[in-house]
DNA sequence: AACCTAATGTAGCAAGTGCTACAAGAGCTT
DNA sequence: AAGCTCTTGTAGCACTTGCTACATTAGGTT
C-alpha cells in the first residue's frame, strides 16, 4: 500500500515535478529538505547530492514551476476568439480565480514577496511567469482592437491589481473599480 | 556606547515599536524569537512572557504596523487639493514608490502571501491597511469628479496592480499599460 | 570476474526553533 | 521588616534546520 512507484533512479528531471507539488501546496517560504525529500520519496541527503544546496534547488524548482505555469496558460488558451474587451478580461480573471488556480495563487504571492526581497532565483520566475502571461493576454485580445499591445498591458495591470485586493479581502473594492472603469459590467455575477 | 536606552518597565506598548522596526527591515516570515527580542533589547523569554506565544506576538505585531502606515498616510496627506485623476495618481504611485516607503513595500508583500496562505492575523491588517488607504484616496480625489468612490475603487486597483509589477520586474509593462488608459501622461518620467 | 564510478543509506553535527522550569530580584502594601 | 505579586535572568528541552562523513550498494565497462 506504500510504493507503486517504479524504482527509477532519480534525477533532477524526475524530483522537479514530485517538489513542485508540495511546493505548490505547502508553500515555498516553510519549505525545508526533509519534507520536501518525503515528498519526493528521497532524503535530504539525495536532494542535496542532486542540487547542490538548498539555494540551487529552489532556484531550479522556481524556473520550473514558471515552466509549468507558461505551459497550463498554453493550455487554456480559448479557440474562440473574443469580441470584447470586457469580455477577455472576464475570461482572464475567471481563470486567474478558478478554484484549481488557487493553489498557485497562494504561492504565487510567496513569490512576489520574494522578489520584493531579493532571494535568488524569486525575481527571475516571477518575471518569466508575467512576460509569459502578458503575451497570452495579448493572444487573447478581441481581433479589432484598436490597441492590442497597450490594452493588454493595461489589463495585466488591473488584473494583478484585482487579484491581490481578492486575496486581502477586498474583492468588492476592485469589483466596484472595475465597474467604474468600464471593464466589468454590472450583468456578470461576483 | 551601548545602551543610552531608559532602563524602564517593558510591555507590549514599549516593544511593539522596537518590533516593528526590526520586522520592516528584516522581513515577518524569518523572523525568530530571539533576534527579534535582541532587537528589542530584551530576550525571548520576555517576549513570550509579554505575548503569551509567538503567534499572538505576530498578530499584535501585524495590528500594530498596520497603525503605524494609517497614521503615515494621515501625515503624507497633501494641503493641495488636486485637479485631475492623472495628477491624482501620479501622486500616491509617488507615495508607495518613494524610497522610505521601500521596506515598508517589501513588507506588505509578505503580508499579501500570509493573507493569502491565511496565516492567523495578516489578512486582518491588510484588509485595514487597504481600507485606510482607500480611504486616503477618496480624500485625494479632484474635487471635481464625477465618481469620487469609483474612481478611487479603480486607482486603487490599478495603483496596486502596478506596484506589483513594479517589484516583479515589469514597471515598464504597467506604465505602458497606464499610458494606454490615460490615467499616465508620456510627459512623465518613469 | 574485477573494477570503477554514480547513486544511495545511516548517523550525526552545530546551530537555531518555540517554549518552559525554576529561581531570584524589584517594588509595592501591610 | 515581612510578605506578595510582577517582572526578569539562566538553563535547558525536544525538535528542526542545512549539510557532511563515511560506508555501502548498483550498474555498466573492461
Amino acid at each position: 500500500m506504500s510504493e507503486p512507484q517504479t524504482k527509477t533512479k532519480m534525477s533532477k528531471e524526475t524530483l522537479l515535478p514530485l517538489l513542485a507539488a508540495h511546493v505548490i501546496e505547502h508553500g515555498l517560504g516553510g519549505a525545508s529538505l526533509r519534507p520536501l525529500a518525503k515528498a519526493a520519496g528521497t532524503s535530504d541527503r539525495m536532494l542535496i547530492y542532486h542540487f547542490g544546496d538548498k539555494e540551487t534547488l529552489v532556484r531550479d524548482l522556481l524556473e520550473y514551476i514558471s515552466g509549468v505555469y507558461s505551459a497550463a496558460l498554453d493550455m487554456a488558451i480559448g479557440s474562440d476568439r473574443v469580441t470584447t474587451r470586457q469580455e477577455c478580461f472576464a475570461r482572464i480573471l475567471a481563470l486567474g480565480r478558478g478554484p484549481q488556480m488557487q493553489p498557485f495563487m497562494t504561492l504565487w504571492w510567496e513569490i512576489v514577496a520574494g522578489s520584493a526581497r531579493g532571494l535568488p532565483g524569486y525575481k527571475d520566475a516571477a518575471e518569466a511567469m508575467m512576460a509569459k502571461q502578458l503575451i497570452w493576454l495579448e493572444n487573447q485580445m478581441p481581433k479589432d482592437d484598436p490597441d492590442p499591445a497597450g490594452g493588454a498591458q493595461y489589463m495585466m495591470t488591473l488584473l494583478e491589481g484585482t487579484l491581490m485586493l481578492g486575496t486581502v479581502g477586498h474583492a468588492r473594492m476592485a469589483r466596484e473599480g472595475l465597474l467604474a472603469s468600464g471593464l466589468a459590467d454590472p450583468a456578470e455575477g461576483d
